[in-house]
DNA sequence: AATGTATTGCGAACGGTTTGCAAGAGGGCG
DNA sequence: CGCCCTCTTGCAAACCGTTCGCAATACATT
């Protein structure tokens, strides 16, 4: 994970707003999103303007370090993972959390088999209830 | 699908720009940005005003006919349909299909056997190339 | 340290969506 | 059939997150 590495490779500089956007993104264990990651970099250096966050970010998902989810109304950031993550989204408390199911391999096999498609990435996103939550006060 | 009774069973009336906008929507075999309603709606009236397109948007989806996709990115509409379809994305042509696949349910039982998570609606979408499409010009 | 260029901060522009409000039209009732 | 009440609409202005242009800054190389 040395971002200075990855951007030098490529020609880019390691300059602050990019170092600070990549370690709030790091360090985070959940999905945030552009609004919430500016938060906290101008936090950490009120100095780095917004709009270095969001061209940080596009950098970043350019050079497939983090990866942009639309699960939710406002899309959120997270450092890029493997395939085949589940993302369980819950209905009640709004976070969002990881899963490995093995079955989205043998999903990927069906799909190439039965849909004239070849499959890159999939993505699998699972509204409902975790288990800390109490069923949804307002069932829809 | 008589968009009428079930507006009237919530207490909403039938107007126009609820008819044509649904109307566009259940005609149409793929899924819509709200520009392409808009547009087609105007198309058919053009006295029915954009506002109204999000306004009707917001409550057919209020009441469960329309569903909308954040697949990419710009979001995009389409009648409800039953769960547990798969969202094929052709990262080439941008189109979306549908494609059903056993699998699913399947997921569904693991998710919520091992994750501590009670699952309502499952979401895959697959980015792909489908058969039609030559291999993408600009892989990434 | 000096230099050349990528990158930034700033503020203004953008574009899709939402909102406030007066005018207009459903549809229940007489 | 026509009236009336109220929900909806059209319109235009407001919003808001994101992008852009540009001069100033700061990386990295020498």
């Amino acid at each position: 994970m040395e971002l200075e590495d990855i951007l030098r490779e490529r020609d880019f500089r390691l300059t602050r707003p990019r170092r600070v956007v990549w370690e709030v993104l790091s360090e985070s264990e959940r999905h945030l999103s552009a609004a919430e990651i500016a938060e906290e970099v101008h936090r950490r250096d009120p100095g780095i303007n917004v709009s270095s966050v969001y061209r940080t970010l596009a950098l970043l998902a350019e050079l497939d370090l983090v990866r942009e989810s639309r699960l939710t109304e406002t899309s959120t950031w997270e450092p890029a993972h493997a395939d085949a993550v589940i993302h369980l989204v819950c209905e009640n408390c709004g976070a969002t959390r990881h899963h490995d199911a093995a079955l989205v391999e043998d999903l990927r096999a069906e799909i190439a088999r039965t849909a004239d498609f070849a499959p890159s990435v999939i993505d699998v996103r699972v509204s409902g209830t975790c288990a800390k939550c109490p069923a949804p006060s307002t069932p829809r």
